[in-house]
RNA sequence: GCCCGGGUGGCGAAACUGGUAAACGCGGCGCCCUUAAAAGGCGCUACUCCUUAUGGAGUUCGCGGGUUCGAGUCCCGCCCCGGGCACCA
């Protein structure tokens, strides 16, 4: 006897995983490819590699690990790579403070990582690793970023762009949290500045209707997005300035309002202001408005509750409906992002148009019947939203609001000013960083040629060693003077290099196309290879990513397909969110103190331990409070199918297994199987994991409570060793170390090179069911009954009970109702 | 404000298509083992009440209605918590 010491048994595991590769699977046409097993494709969220592994990735990687393992029992050829985004800013702000180079951090930060994953028994296929800070990974992200330019999917334009003041970067809108930087937290200033931007806006309907492509992801996260691309269908109407000579497009929603418009409002922004009011009356004070907001940050702007302010242009346009010269105005509550910059404004019938014409004394126009009860005070209850016939809107007068919607688009477009029209919350993916640590953007600027791409022979344009990391508003490499000088690929003149690096989402949108041939010195993938193994059958990932990442990636994937190098349009068929673990109900972090490091319970408990730990919490996409007790419980668990093991080891042989015994033994056979079919449903129905676990707890506790009854008797005692067996062969996607070791000892095999075990469903047949009588839909026996007797009989059983008939003692039988196997319900009157 | 999740014992949770609410784990209580403790094993544990006990009754799945022989599960209305979006025209 001995007792349960992870750290000896986990080690012997894991060198022979190492040794023999035993995750490592080859491409199509490879050496050892098993063309008869279907493919899985299972892939975790790379991480980003910073200090140590924490918790969140225990559970990812955990939670990945049992599916591929699963997967695999269940004859699928699993390809299961690891990688690394290591290119990013914290390791460059780490670089700033303390002169470290952001690959020495980098590098040992991804060897600690890759150190505790192995310390995990992850079934990685290590020949697959990459990191995308590697000049052989990178290479290929300029290529793409390349493909892209050809494409004319990227492009360079001066715009307003989201600054952060302390990083001394632009931000992707995505990276922009309540006017302030994701990151660090500072508020975020508006600038000018010549950018990369890659054209997701073109692939806007393709994100969205692709969803139905997908097989199964959770509904929130496919809502996120769509929010995100934030699609609206409605009308472009131009309204006409005949002072200036000037046509003013707007974007409506609403162009079934179009007679209610009493003015017409410019963002600040807007490029025509200028020519508006140059020379006029209106000029200072739109100048000053100008400036003033300006200066006002993306947070006070948008802030909830603010007053409505503006100017007014002294201008007027003409409303193309009704002939109607409407006010001009520059008011902030119109941004220049989106639509045109321009919107008729009808008081009428939208609240933030009418709070402003409240402020200023406009005329409020009804032209829809009907009232909102909520509306905020006016006599004649508007602003009104809601639908309701049409009124004082010249032809379309009484026909209600929706028709008159598509009628009105109609006629505009007869007359030349207006047409249906789409607009998107989307933007662009500003993917170009004013930093050191990215991939550079493969460009040289030439002074005859102008912008000119790096041709694909000359990549990679590896980043150079510099000394000093911080910004200077503009990116480091600009001060790496030689570096930045060059040859013009397509003259050979003088030419200097684009200084910026992409957005580490550029990184992370395709490496897991680059799993599937990693070390491809030719080509970024070789195609066969990915049309084998794409899409991912199963992504795992935390729901930070919900948006970001995930709709990069998408976008990649489909400009990829479409530039001809991929066969599929989506990359991740399946996505699983896993929810975040917490400690004391708040999230973990350094400042609170309250962190976990897995590396430490790994130590004391051992990695089956920590990893099972996490997929019982619960459900994995809901989070979970971490505690001490629930970790020594689990541990308490393991032991206690350790020493079941070494106890069953001892006291009884290995021989066939039985299927005709009774009592106790079939009671325990029985008990395996069905934890069989629980365990087998449990994990096809979603990710259930936790409830995979407690099946196998209570056959342990079953083996436990019957053992002494079974010993003795060496057939019974073959039930047993094989109960046991089965408990280990279903903890082992789990606990593969430990189910390792009981399978050897046990049945002297490779549980992991065995197939998944199927329940006998002659086992999972009882010989008698717990029948629940009911008078009045209320319990008041529970009998057993012979699982195969007729209604009649169950009937008779139920109204012979004792504490049944007391209830139907006086009364008259109105509706028996029976569900054989389940219950019988007695209604009396 | 709009759109998603979610409210079940002291706690994490379970309950497949409407059919035994609370499996499994934590915590708690009791017993066994032990010179003793730790570890371990066994049992009890939703709440209230009746009963010496076996057993029995009533009440519970955020709140209020409804459908049904029967509702945690379906429908309607409301409350609370978490997340996303938010002056998007």
């Amino acid at each position: 006897m001995s007792g349960y010491e992870p750290r000896a048994i986990e080690g012997k595991w894991q060198s022979v995983w190492a040794e023999e590769r035993t995750w490592e699977v080859p491409n199509p046409g490879q050496p050892g490819f098993d063309e008869r097993k279907p493919k899985a494709y299972v892939c975790e969220m790379l991480p980003y590699p910073s200090g140590e592994p924490h918790v969140g990735h225990l559970k990812c990687y955990a939670v990945g690990d049992a599916i591929a393992h699963f997967r695999r029992r269940q004859g699928f050829q699993v390809v299961h790579p690891m990688g690394y985004d290591a290119f990013g800013l914290p390791a460059e702000n780490n670089a700033i403070k303390t002169g470290e180079p952001p690959r020495v951090a980098t590098e040992r930060s991804i060897e600690s990582f890759r150190q505790q994953f192995r310390s995990w028994g992850i079934s990685i296929d290590w020949s697959r690793e990459l990191a995308t800070h590697q000049p052989d990974y990178y290479r290929w992200t300029q290529w793409i970023f390349l493909q892209l330019y050809q494409r004319g999917l990227a492009y360079r334009t001066e715009a307003p762009v989201q600054w952060c003041p302390k990083d001394a970067t632009v931000l992707a809108n995505e990276q922009v949290v309540d006017g302030r930087c994701e990151r660090c937290g500072t508020e975020v200033i508006q600038r000018n500045l010549e950018q990369w931007f890659f054209k997701i806006t073109d692939y806007a309907d393709r994100l969205l209707a692709d969803f139905a492509a997908l097989e199964s992801w959770p509904e929130h996260v496919i809502t996120m997005q769509r929010n995100w691309i934030g699609r609206s269908e409605g009308a472009e109407v131009t309204f006409r300035n005949n002072e200036v000579d000037l046509d003013f497009p707007v974007f409506t929603t609403r162009p079934d309002t179009l007679f209610g418009a009493t003015f017409f409002v410019l963002a600040p922004e807007h490029p025509q202001l200028e020519k508006l009011v140059a020379g006029t009356e209106a000029e200072a004070a739109v100048r000053e408005y100008v400036d003033r907001v300006g200066r006002e940050s993306a947070e006070e702007r948008g802030a909830e509750d603010r007053e409505k302010t503006g100017v007014p242009l002294g201008r007027t346009v003409v409303n193309p409906v009704n002939g109607e010269e409407i006010p001009m105005f520059v008011a902030d509550y119109v941004l220049m992002e989106y639509g045109t910059g321009a919107i008729m404004a009808v008081p009428g019938h939208d609240s933030r148009d009418y709070d402003f014409a409240k402020a200023f004394g406009l005329p409020v126009k009804r032209v829809i019947e009907g009232t909102d009860p909520e509306a905020p005070g006016d006599a004649d209850g508007l602003p009104f939203t809601g639908d309701g016939p049409m009124v004082n809107s010249g032809r379309f007068d009484g026909q209600g609001n929706r028709d008159a919607y598509a009628a009105m688009v109609e006629w505009l477009g007869e007359e030349g000013r207006g047409k249906t029209a789409v607009n998107y919350r989307l933007r662009d993916w500003l993917l170009s960083r004013q930093r050191y640590w990215g991939a550079p953007i493969p460009i040289v600027y030439c002074d005859e040629c102008g912008i000119v791409p790096v041709p694909d022979d000359q990549l990679p344009v590896e980043l150079p060693e510099i000394e000093d990391y911080a910004p200077h508003g503009q990116s480091p490499l600009a001060a790496a003077t030689d570096w930045v000088r060059t040859t013009c690929p397509r003259c050979g003149g003088a030419a200097r290099r684009e200084t910026d690096t992409m957005d580490t989402f550029v990184d992370s949108s395709w490496y897991y196309i680059r799993y599937l041939d990693p070390r491809n010195e030719g080509a970024a993938w070789d195609r066969a290879a990915a049309a084998h193994w794409m899409p991912v059958d199963q992504y795992i990932g935390g729901v930070e990513h919900a948006i970001l990442h995930l709709m990069y990636a998408r976008f990649v994937t489909k400009a990829l397909a479409d530039l001809g190098h991929l066969d599929v349009q989506e990359p991740f068929a399946n996505l699983f969110a896993q929810g975040m673990i917490t400690r004391d109900g708040a999230k973990m972090s350094k400042s609170r103190g309250n962190t976990v490091s897995p590396a430490e319970y790994v130590e004391r408990y051992g990695a089956d331990t920590a990893r099972t730990y996490v997929c019982f919490m619960g459900p994995p996409e809901r989070g979970g409070d971490w505690t001490d007790e629930g970790v020594e419980g689990v541990n308490r668990f393991l032991s206690r199918l350790w020493r079941l093991c070494d106890e069953v080891a001892e006291r009884t042989g290995a021989g066939e297994v039985p299927t005709d015994v009774e009592g106790e033994a079939r009671a325990l056979l029985a008990k395996a199987h069905w934890a069989i079919d629980k365990a087998t449903k449990d994990f096809e129905r979603g990710f259930q994991f936790n409830t995979v676990i407690a099946a196998v707890m209570e056959l342990v506790n079953d083996c436990y409570r019957l053992k002494d009854a079974i010993y003795g008797d060496p057939e019974r005692e073959g039930v047993l060793r094989h109960a046991v067996v089965v408990a280990a062969e279903l903890i082992f996607p789990f606990a593969p170390h430990l189910a390792s070791e009981v399978v050897e000892r046990l049945d002297r095999a490779r549980v992991w090179e065995r197939p998944w075990p199927v329940a006998d469903p002659v086992l999972l047949e009882s010989d008698t069911v717990t029948l629940v009588v009911q008078v009045n839909g209320k319990v008041r026996a529970r009998i057993e009954a012979p699982a195969e007797a007729p209604q009649e009989d169950l009937l008779a059983l139920a109204k012979a009970n004792e504490n049944v008939t007391k209830y139907l003692d006086g009364s008259e039988i109105v509706k028996e109702i029976v569900v054989p196997g389940k219950l019988v319900n007695l209604v009396v009157r």
